[in-house]
RNA sequence: GGGCGGUUAGCUCAGUUGGUUAGAGCGUCUGCUUUACACGCAGAAAGUCGGGGGUUCGAGUCCCUCACCGCCCA
């Protein structure tokens, strides 16, 4: 058993000087996963258990086409800071873990892959060869993402672990289909998409970028033709970048009220490198008279503000492409050619036909598609589409009515305007790696007719066709018709049936009978959008636990109401919190809300946390492809955990997105090169492969970036980023803060604190400590999690630290206040490490087993049996009785008398071990606490408090200080230095003098005292007379000094 | 073109509903092996809050405008 074990390492070992971060991992994930305590499950009795219910998150499925980056880490870090915090608040905590197989982006990346290494396309290797090697991919990327997840720490339920292809999501997902198919949401229509002519399939709108690229702009004519049929002397000129487009040219349009052509709209013009004629229209939205000629040909089948113009116009659309790119039987003697060779043809061909005006060349910005890097050509095809209107309006009710909140909540405008589009979603991807869709289409024969008319009469006797139910399928089919799709001229009529899961047997009957399975398979944000309601088991049930052996899967029914038996699901959905960054809050973050109403009745979540993104030190999107990329597993192995959780939490705010700037280390030598942007893009010239330069150890190294691999063998300059020293350094202070508590507890034994053992600086502790936990609680309520990491480390770090500790010290070394002094500070310790576990589990687990070996019971005020572990000990919450304003700025004043002694022996560059003597003027009420902390003064700056009354007369050879009612005077004898000190006194009475100035002015101006809240007035009246305390007791040290 | 966010110390960022002298970390400078910590301690220097205009007794904060950077949508 390793606690055991690890109690005996505990007994026999030292406390490292320094926290390792590597040594905390390995002991305490195992020990987590062993323990179950990531494991949430449905509370068989929430009235008794003490539990608070469900806390639910899903995380954002990160999708296998690569390793995870560092907005994975600080996505991930944010979601397992919430749900150890709830699960120490004493919630069912459940986070999903999970995967996506990212459809278009892993094929793409296994094609490229194939061609490269192999040579080979898909269609080389067909589909099923294709889908199997994209799952051993899928296999492998699984496995390395769910790893960097666990070195992140994540606490997921990993048996609950799902993937969007595996069966339990597809069977929600054809479920989801065959719903919306049945209630008449899904249809089938033709639509301009981005075509991706090297992958041969759609790409969606973001999945392309743009780029300028060097391109030519042309200017033809078009002859007009007259009544008689022939071509006039009379033409019309139009610019164009892409000439080909001439073949599928359907008009050619020009504006209203461009007097130029105005006697031209409603004549022909003829197309002269095919013949045919078209009509000249006038359209003010597409034509813009200011541009070029001022008219423009339409090629609605190839452009999508043509497209939109044929619409408006009810011009015929052709499309003249191949899906490869060639052009089709519309491109006559170019058919079969390449769009990109033709179009020099065609401009050639236009040119000897005398209809070529001028050329230019031209920056073009040009669509390219992320996946293929080849520009896209807008392409006229058929796609399945989900009718938006209804889902999307019940999707913006929710917010609008708050049942989904956005943190912050600017973003919910995103949210409302891009539904409020309401554009029909196009669901259909020309793909092979992904959710098949579940449609068998045929043009029916006569035979297949008189079987079917039934269902074809009751499908179509309505205005617009609605599906209806085939009963030879027992209700688990429903059937479309629409007009037939055939090549011939009277063709009948098509028969779409879509089939829910499990129906295999009608799904042969089907293949039998001559219909076919479409080929496309469905947008991966269809499946994700099902993510919150499908991993826990709609519609089938709880899906089988990782470990456990799988339950006979239950029959499929045609039951569109959720399952009510299926508990895992009544009691995590829905989600408590979707964590994610701002760019998937349309793809992603609506339609699974659009869904979740859908299928579930109800909203998958009730707050939407968007966090900051990453970018690099020059302000980019940090990203693999771009080369700018810190990979966090590099971060981990260099700083822990621990420190790169922390680091990245206090990244996250409101505000704005976070520069990280990167260097390139040495590893040898550790020296650092920061990034330049060359680095970045840099790649290899004559066979030689870029290095960085490192200056002080005159070494030169390769680096990676996604240019080139570096060559084998060679030593690597690896990415760091300094700014996880912040969350290294703070770690490291924890772990001396609790290195030095453990190493006096030596004879701890736990026992109530009585309130009269409870010195000054017990009780500002503990008012510190009860103020920072209720705030920390109040800014993880909000999602601050910048604002809950400063919170605690500036507790951790300046409060307890450097001042707790330090006052203690004394009554650690003294018998009879030992005993005491322990049980406050262990108490504290404890309450201090639980408010840090969610932000750096594992150094807090391995301190709270350390105490639990020291000091097994023990507690604010009184002790208790500590939790098992950190992990799922309570989440503190101090009484708020302790918070005493008062003491806190009596301490204040302290620490401020302190601070100005100490800062007495920097300037006069006297050492820490030097004694010096105090003597303190200070009214009366002053003088009783003071004396109570003398020994403070000799603890904290090894100075002895000599005297302290009102009427204190300042030693001669003193270096002084003036505060807010206090006066102090070190004597310096010899050292004093007295030109030095009439400066440094000179200099505080002029800023003194600034103050006083200001303050004397803003009460001097009437309508500052008529106008300003009088508290305010009081505030400045009160200052001012505080300052002018001050400025006198500085005037009269400086009349001392100069006598 | 529309929308959102940003511009505060050399760098990276905080700065609640307007109200004392605008903060932190890193970096810089000075001193320190002070028995938890040099991944540390004690000090110090450093900002015309992007520019301009306005509202107000009072603006880093609210309004207008311009510039630049980033993102989203067309």
């Amino acid at each position: 058993m390793p606690f055991t074990f690890f109690r005996r390492i505990c007994r026999d070992m030292d406390i490292p000087k320094q926290y390792d971060p590597h040594v905390a991992f390995d002991r305490w994930y195992a020990y987590w996963e062993e323990h179950g305590f990531f494991n949430a499950d449905p509370d068989p009795a929430p009235s008794s258990s003490g539990k608070k219910g469900p806390h639910t998150i899903m995380i954002p499925l990160p999708n296998v086409t690569g390793a995870l980056h560092m907005g994975h880490a600080l996505n991930g870090t944010l979601q397992d800071l919430l749900t150890r915090w709830r699960r120490m608040q004493g919630y069912e905590a459940l986070w999903m873990p999970g995967t996506d197989h990212a459809g278009i982006a892993t094929q793409a990346v296994v094609e490229r892959r194939m061609l490269e290494e192999e040579g080979l396309t898909r269609h080389d290797i067909g589909r099923e060869a294709l889908v199997n090697r994209i799952w051993r991919w899928k296999d492998t990327y699984e496995k390395r993402i769910l790893g960097q997840l666990k070195r992140l720490g994540a606490s997921c339920d990993w048996r609950r672990t799902r993937f969007t292809l595996d069966e339990v999501c597809s069977k929600a997902v054809r479920r989801t289909f065959f719903k919306m198919f049945s209630d008449g949401l899904v249809y089938r229509g033709k639509r301009l998409v981005n075509w991706d002519t090297y992958l041969q399939t759609a790409v969606a709108d973001d999945e392309v970028f743009e780029e300028e690229t060097d391109g030519k702009f042309w200017t033809f004519r078009y002859p007009v033709v007259g009544d008689d049929g022939n071509v006039t002397n009379e033409s019309i000129a139009f610019s164009t970048t892409r000439p080909e487009t001439m073949l599928g040219d359907v008009a050619v349009c020009v504006h209203p009220s461009d007097e130029r052509y105005k006697a031209l709209i409603g004549r022909r013009v003829r197309i002269p490198v095919n013949g045919r004629e078209i009509p000249i229209i006038a359209d003010a939205l597409l034509a813009n008279p200011e541009l070029g000629t001022g008219a423009v040909k339409v090629t609605p089948a190839h452009d999508p503000n043509d497209y939109a113009c044929g619409l408006r116009n009810n011009l015929p659309q052709i499309n003249i492409l191949n899906p490869d790119g060639s052009l089709n039987e519309e491109g006559g003697r170019w058919k079969g050619i390449d769009r990109l060779d033709a179009r020099p043809q065609i401009v050639e061909a236009m040119e000897s036909l005398g209809y070529f005006v001028a050329v230019e060349d031209r920056k073009i910005p040009l669509k390219h598609s992320d996946r293929s890097k080849t520009p896209v050509e807008p392409y006229l095809s058929d796609q399945w589409f989900v009718k938006m209107d209804d889902l999307a309006q019940k999707a913006i009710d929710a917010v609008e009515d708050g049942r989904v909140r956005f943190y912050p909540s600017r973003y919910a405008r995103t949210y409302t305007e891009w539904l409020g589009e309401k554009r029909d979603w196009c669901i259909s991807r020309q793909l092979w790696w992904g959710h098949r869709i579940p449609v068998w289409s045929k043009n029916l024969t006569a035979e297949d007719f008189r079987r079917y008319e039934v269902y074809y009469y009751a499908s179509t006797e309505t205005s617009e066709p609605v599906p209806v139910s085939l009963n030879e399928s027992a209700g688990t089919a429903v059937a479309i018709f629409l007009p037939g799709d055939g090549d011939e001229e009277d063709n009948g009529v098509t028969m779409l049936v879509c089939v829910d899961a499990g129906n295999e047997d009608f799904e042969r009957r089907l293949g039998a009978e001559g219909f076919r399975q479409d080929e496309d398979v469905l947008d991966t944000w269809f499946s994700s959008a099902l993510w919150p309601h499908e991993t826990l088991g709609w519609p089938n049930g709880p899906p089988p636990l990782a470990g456990e052996t799988a339950s006979e899967p239950s029959p499929s029914t045609l039951n569109p109401q959720p399952s009510t038996e299926n508990e895992v699901l009544s009691y995590f959905y829905p989600g408590s919190v979707l964590v994610t960054s701002r760019d998937i809050i349309t793809l992603w973050v609506a339609r699974m809300v659009l869904t979740g109403l859908y299928n579930m009745g109800d909203v998958p979540f009730s707050h939407v946390c968007i966090h900051p993104k990453i970018l690099d030190g020059f302000g980019k999107t940090m990203s693999k492809s771009k080369g700018n990329g810190v990979d966090p597993m590099d971060l981990i192995d260099k700083y822990g955990t621990d420190a790169v959780r922390f680091t990245i939490a206090s990244f996250a705010g409101e505000t704005q997105d976070v520069r990280l700037p990167v260097g390139y280390e040495n590893p040898e030598t550790g020296e650092v090169v920061p990034q330049e942007e060359r680095h970045t893009t840099a790649k290899p010239k004559d066979g030689i492969k870029p290095r960085i330069t490192f200056p002080k150890s005159k070494k030169s190294l390769q680096y990676s970036t996604p240019n080139y691999e570096p060559d084998a063998g060679e030593p690597v300059a690896r990415m760091v980023s300094e700014r996880f020293e912040y969350g290294r350094n703070f770690c490291n202070k924890l772990w001396n803060a609790a290195r030095f508590a453990m190493l006096n507890l030596e004879g701890y034994t736990p026992g109530e604190v009585k309130a009269s053992e409870l010195t000054l600086e017990d009780r500002w502790i503990l008012s510190r400590l009860s103020t920072v936990c209720d705030e920390v609680t109040t800014f993880l309520n909000r999602y601050q999690f910048d604002q809950a990491t400063r919170a605690i480390r500036d507790f951790t770090w300046n409060e307890f630290c450097d001042w707790y500790l330090e006052m203690i010290k004394p009554r650690l070394r003294d018998e009879t206040l030992r005993p005491a002094a322990q049980r406050v500070l262990v108490g504290v310790l404890d309450n201090i490490v639980r408010l840090l576990h969610p932000f750096a589990p594992f150094i807090t687990e391995e301190l709270y087993q350390r105490l639990n070996e020291f000091a097994p019971q023990r507690g604010l005020l009184s002790p208790q049996q500590a939790a098992e572990a950190c992990i799922v000990a309570p989440w503190p919450e101090l009484p708020a009785e302790w918070r005493d304003a008062d003491l806190e700025s009596r301490f204040n004043r302290l620490q401020e008398t302190i601070i100005a002694v100490r800062n007495v022996r920097a300037v006069y560059n006297i050492g820490p071990t030097t004694p010096l003597k105090l003597a303190l003027r200070c009214t009366e009420d002053l003088v009783g606490p003071m004396q109570e902390v003398a020994g403070q003064f000799d603890n904290l700056a090894k100075t002895m408090l000599a005297s302290v009354g009102a009427t204190v007369e300042r030693p001669t050879g003193s270096a002084s200080f003036a505060l807010d009612g206090l006066e102090g005077f070190v004597p310096l004898g010899d050292v004093i230095d007295v030109d030095a000190e009439r400066t440094r006194q000179a200099k505080e009475a002029d800023r003194l003098r600034n103050q006083i100035t200001g303050n004397e002015k803003k009460l001097s101006n009437e309508s500052f005292v008529a106008k300003a809240p009088p508290e305010v007035v009081a505030g400045v009246r009160e200052q001012l007379d505080s300052l002018r305390k001050q400025l006198a007791s500085v005037e009269q040290i400086l009349h001392e000094l100069g006598e």
